[in-house]
DNA sequence: TATTATGGTGAAAGCGATTTCAATGACAGG
DNA sequence: CCTGTCATTGAAATCGCTTTCACCATAATA
């Protein structure tokens, strides 16, 4: 593996100077050129460990997922990967599966270790969480959640939900039940449900808290609820879910329950997957960047990181939403 | 930051000491004792840098993949996570976003840069892949192409083609089309066409070479391409995809052009979409064991990199597959 | 002419670990 | 008592880069 000492002895002058012709320092025009064909001849390249340890930046950022593997959060993987590919620096990517506490590990294998900043595509937020991310040593930003004293990007699930309830609300006839997700998702449990519920009432058609049942984002998890439902009140006619991939489980229970319908205006979700918008000509649902809430994010942590100025650092940021097929 | 210097001077030992207690070396039951609290006390992490610096290992594995927001691959990536967090090591992510020249460049990054090994989650190889995975200086495991010379965790797309084309053939009435992909794939594109045509011949019923389109993997082509299809001859009565996603797309074409149907027997697909099942009951498709390809390449890669005995280092292995539907 | 700036330069000091090496004391065998 | 093992130990050398620092020309200023 050929070193900085080797293309500085061929160059003919000492390894300072390679380090300074690398990174923008004082250099002669001559002694550059003499650098630049060393380095092609040699095919040198700087071992990115030492310049970790000697300057402690790794061009690294610590990207923690609850899930890879489900539309929303490999689309926001997306944007983070190529707003990070743009600007030089690399993602390590640390799935959870789900479980919070593996979300705390890695927050700190990450500060302890190598990672320059880190984003945090966040469902439940604890004590803990909020703690571990106060005493982040790197800079850190969270996406889908709004979390006080952090810096966020995230959408407004109340708003979008009080829309869609209140947009639904009217054109239902028959009973509307809802299929959640656990409220220590803030705004994935919480907002959405409650957004959902105000928007209805504002429309004069509550939601009966009977039929409200709980899933864990799965597809086989919304079957299974609304099965339950199906059975338990005939005059159910209508289940909103909140996540696109409930909703197609919603969907496919009441296609066993019911027969095959035209498959809208009987579930509605969040998301807008791409497969049920194709696939039944599109359910009431919610449309997010999420591509674009990575893209935003990352910018914001690497602006900081890199102290572009002009542009904003670290701060909280709301993006917009779309009501699809209402 | 505590470093590894304070630690032994708090134990009252020598760095020496620390470094073999951590990486077990020999050391005396009192000292270990003495060092174990000093660690504890101090809240001690050994920086990753520094070792990497020295011992040129990194712990990291690159991954390399085509598109992240694809069921396949990040059910790929989701099994490569587990294996690796299972066995201390982090994923370095890089999409690719389909242009087989970010590929190259990645391939080129990784290794001269900080990664042990690699795993290339493959769709094009060209000659300058082959060239590039041939002279890389880390271990590489290939994942969904089998290329001779690589090792390489691959699915039979011929054979599973084969029996796809040759289950369907005669249950079809009408005309059967065929939307592939580009054959620079070679699994996906040339296989899986291959495999299907011979199958249908197989079973008497040989593929109209006109009837045979061309998406780009997403489900907008397998509609625009089945739009055209359907225009241009009214007795095509079944479209085979090269994948699911596409099939989607063919499925809302029919929708469109034909009217809601019960959703199977017209079209088939590659990947046994969990949507694509559960809101049309199930098409014919095949069923590959994604996540498993990726956990049995990472641990054959791993097991290379930690020397680890008995078990079985880089090699090819073709996973087994299972028709749906059919 | 006497002083400052100013662009350029290399030697050398780290960054924080791992690992070689020679030295140590204890202890069994002769 | 002497010698050979053997488990332990710390000093010191690296790993490959960045960065300070002192220094040197040369140009600009007083």
């Amino acid at each position: 593996m050929v070193k900085m000492k080797d293309v500085a002895e061929l160059a003919g002058v000492s390894s300072a100077a390679v380090s300074r012709y690398l990174n923008g320092g004082y250099i002669s025009a001559d002694k550059a050129e003499r650098i630049k064909q060393a380095i092609e001849l040699t095919g040198y390249v700087r071992s990115s460990q030492a310049r970790a340890l000697r300057t402690g930046s790794t061009k690294l950022i610590g990207v923690i997922v609850p899930k890879i593997n489900s539309e929303s959060v490999s689309r926001i993987t997306a944007g983070i990967g190529q707003v990070l590919g743009r600007r030089g620096y690399q993602m390590l990517l640390a799935n959870t599966d789900n479980a919070a506490d593996r979300e705390l590990e890695y927050l700190d294998l990450f500060q302890n270790h190598p990672v320059d900043g880190i984003v945090l595509v966040a469902t439940m937020i604890t004590d803990e969480h909020r703690r571990a991310i106060e005493s982040c040593r790197v800079p850190i930003v969270l996406i889908g959640q709004n979390v006080e004293g952090a810096a966020c990007v995230y959408h407004d699930d109340y708003e979008a939900a009080f829309e869609l309830g209140h947009a639904l609300a009217g054109r239902v006839d028959g009973k509307i039940a809802y299929i959640g997700v656990t409220e220590e998702d803030r705004a994935a449990g919480y907002d959405r449900r409650r957004g959902f519920e105000a928007g209805l009432r504002a429309a004069g058609n509550p939601l009966d808290a009977a039929l409200i049942r709980l899933g864990s984002f799965t597809l086989d998890s919304g079957y299974g609820a609304a099965r339950e439902l199906l059975s338990v009140d005939p005059d159910v006619s209508f289940i909103a879910c909140a996540t696109d991939t409930m909703a197609a489980g919603a969907l496919r229970a009441i296609d066993e329950v019911r027969g095959m319908g035209e498959g809208i205006h009987r579930v509605s979700g969040f998301g807008d997957n791409a497969f049920l918008r194709a696939l039944t000509g599109g359910i009431p649902t919610v449309h997010y960047g999420y591509l674009t809430s990575g893209v935003e994010a990352t910018n914001m942590l690497l602006n900081t990181l890199d102290g572009v100025e002009g542009e904003s650092g670290l701060k909280t940021l709301k993006l917009g939403h779309q009501l699809m097929n209402v």
